[in-house]
RNA sequence: GCGCCCGUAGCCUAGUGGAUAAGGCGUCAGCCUCCGAAGCUGAAAAUCGCUGGUUCGAGUCCAGCCGGGCGCACCA
């Protein structure tokens, strides 16, 4: 809000200054308002010379120049302006003009940093969406914490956000989930096997038919290798599936919508869209196969959708889940997957495109690989093989919050690593907790205020009341530019689709605090001035939770 | 070979085209009779992989190299 009146301000000095014959242009481009770095830059500053220079054909501080001159100075929140470097126009603003935002966080409290940037649009976010052969594994950890944080923070700045989970329940991996735990089954009953090496050789398989032995015993025994296959398959998926449900709840992490692969079949979803792209001739047979014509669409080469023995592939489903969520309402469509799938995205592209629709209503967010470390070294990790640490294990081990707050530490472009020996170990530095702190801190000292009579109780009631004139220390300035920018950032979360701008603002305003906490005493013999500052750093811990909200991260009133 | 991501201090990373590149780990020197030391203050440490280009201005955008990771199925 401080940034839209300086926009007013140089705008309306821009024009004044064309009226009176000092600048040879009214059109002004898109200024930028900018929080300064340094203090003897001032408080904000802006480019608006520097970009206007081609367009006026003057010099940036001859134009900055003009602007100032034409501008209004009587304004009470402005102390003084001046132009610096290569053109910036710099200004320094009066102390009591930042006080106005703690007032506006407490007002807003839970709802400070909520925007309207998403226009009520309909956004759909699918993430983790990991086949239900098997158990969670880190991976799909960060996808799920990537995802799960880009829900809260579209949500938050105005999209109308739907989670949806997509089980793989058809097809070749289900099979072969059937297949792995029907010999298992067999040899649980004496019978020797050969297990085959694409089969899932985890000890969970084992457990899997361990439990059917006990369920249906012989009955399956005499069902027959076809049939038993089927029945292994259902049962072990849905045991899965469960399992997985369960970790993600433990985790957090919730889903608006389950969505089924198999339904696309059962309601002929997937032959309509293949019966469709034939009319449009973009589909055409070759070897006895069924190709998709991507490569006319950017694609390294056109794709299988129906193969020579008639099975379609795992594409054929997924064009018709695309489409799908299309025809459900969505203005825009996020997936979450892992860095590894990437050559698929020229390839869903293609069948967005293909329908009419457009691809830039569609994101594609590519979360880089998470290296397992223990003690510096890598933990191999193969689903096949059986071996490894399940998302699980993580969360027991270092516990719900840091985990979420590691993965979301970074952004998802770049690979992680994830060290479990230090996760666990040096809890103490773990940067979960130097945020989670500021919050139990200011709670404790919130705690104390309210028996000491200074104020009336731990909810806001008191903090209408309260002037926040007596913060005149640089720190406390400070510590309020940085509340100030906390909606910006939520923004440029969300635009950007980047949920580590919140961690790195975090850390940032924790910093601060715990800064200024150590420099400052908050609770004084000084009535006033106590109860401006409780203001302040209530505000901070109001903050402080609405960001680690956004990350699915608690704010513990004590640790 | 083609495609995607990444190269910023000893290590891990931030950095909407703007001024003096910012944190953490590690190293060194300090701070608890005082609101929570899971904290704070200070110091040393960077040719932002290389070469060009665009721009008033490039760590950021573009091109080409070099290095690392991951993909390039009638698997999912």
């Amino acid at each position: 809000m401080m940034k839209a009146l300086i926009r007013e301000l140089v705008l309306d000095g821009a024009k004044k200054a064309f009226d009176e014959g000092f600048l040879k242009s009214d059109s002004f481009p898109e200024m930028e308002i900018e929080q300064s770095r340094h203090d003897a830059h001032g408080d904000l500053s802006t480019n608006f010379a520097m970009i206007s220079a081609s367009i006026q054909k003057m010099a940036p501080r001859k134009i900055a120049e003009a602007v100032i001159e034409a501008m209004d100075a009587s304004s009470e929140v402005i102390e003084k302006t001046e132009i610096a470097g290569p053109g910036f126009i710099n200004f320094f603003l009066k102390k009591e003009a930042w006080h106005s935002v703690i007032e506006e966080i407490h007002r807003k409290n839970s709802a400070f940093g909520a925007s309207n940037l998403g226009r009520g649009q309909k956004v759909q976010v699918e993430f983790v969406s990991a086949n239900p052969t098997g158990p969670l594994h880190i991976g799909h950890g960060r996808g799920a914490a990537v995802g799960d944080a880009i829900g809260n923070i579209l949500g938050f700045a105005g999209f109308d956000v739907q989670r949806e989970y997509y089980i793989n329940d058809s097809g070749r991996q289900i099979r072969t989930l059937g297949l792995s735990v029907w010999l298992r089954f067999l040899e649980a009953n004496g019978q020797p096997v050969d297990f085959p090496e694409e089969c899932y050789k985890g000890e969970y398989i084992r457990e899997i038919a361990q439990e059917l032995k006990a369920l249906k015993g012989d009955a399956l025994l005499e069902a027959g290798e076809e049939e038993g296959v089927q029945t292994c398959a259902r049962f072990a998926a849905d045991k899965i599936l469960s399992g997985i449900k369960r970790d993600l709840d433990q985790f957090g992490v919730t889903f608006d919508k389950w969505f089924s692969e198999q339904t696309l079949y059962d309601s002929g979803k997937v032959m309509a869209v293949i019966d469709d792209f034939k009319e449009k001739e973009i589909i055409y047979e070759k070897e006895k196969a069924l190709w998709f014509k991507t490569e006319q669409y950017g694609d390294a080469k056109d794709r299988v959708v129906v193969r020579n023995n008639g099975l379609t592939t795992y594409f054929a489903s997924d064009i018709a889940y695309h489409m799908e969520k299309f025809d459900r309402g969505f203005d825009r469509v996020i997936d979450v997957w892992g860095a590894d799938h990437h050559g698929y995205i020229q390839r869903i592209n293609a069948s967005i495109d293909a329908s009419g629709r457009k691809s830039d209503q569609f994101d594609v967010i590519l979360v880089q690989l998470v290296t397992l470390l223990r003690g510096g070294k890598p933990v191999a990790m193969s689903t096949r093989a059986g071996e490894f640490v399940t998302l699980k294990d993580i969360v027991d081990e270092v516990g719900r919050d840091a985990a979420r707050f590691l993965f979301l530490s970074r952004s998802y472009d770049s690979g992680l690593d994830f060290d479990l020996e230090l996760a666990r170990q040096q809890t103490s530095e773990n940067p979960v907790y130097y945020v989670q702190y500021v919050h139990a801190r200011i709670s404790s000292m919130v705690t104390r205020a309210v028996e000491e009579n200074l104020i009336s109780s731990d909810n806001l009631d008191w903090a209408a009341e309260v002037s926040s004139s007596p913060l005149v220390e640089a720190e406390e300035i400070n510590l309020i530019k940085i509340l100030a920018a906390f909606p910006e950032n939520v923004e440029k979360s969300a635009a950007t689709l980047h949920p580590h701008v919140i961690f790195t603002y975090l850390m940032r305003l924790a910093s601060a605090f715990h800064g200024y906490y150590n420099k400052h005493k908050v609770l004084t013999e000084d009535r006033e001035l106590s109860r401006a500052r409780l203001g302040l750093v209530v505000a901070v811990k109001t903050v402080i939770r609405n960001g680690l909200d956004l990350l699915g991260v608690s704010a513990p009133e004590k640790m």
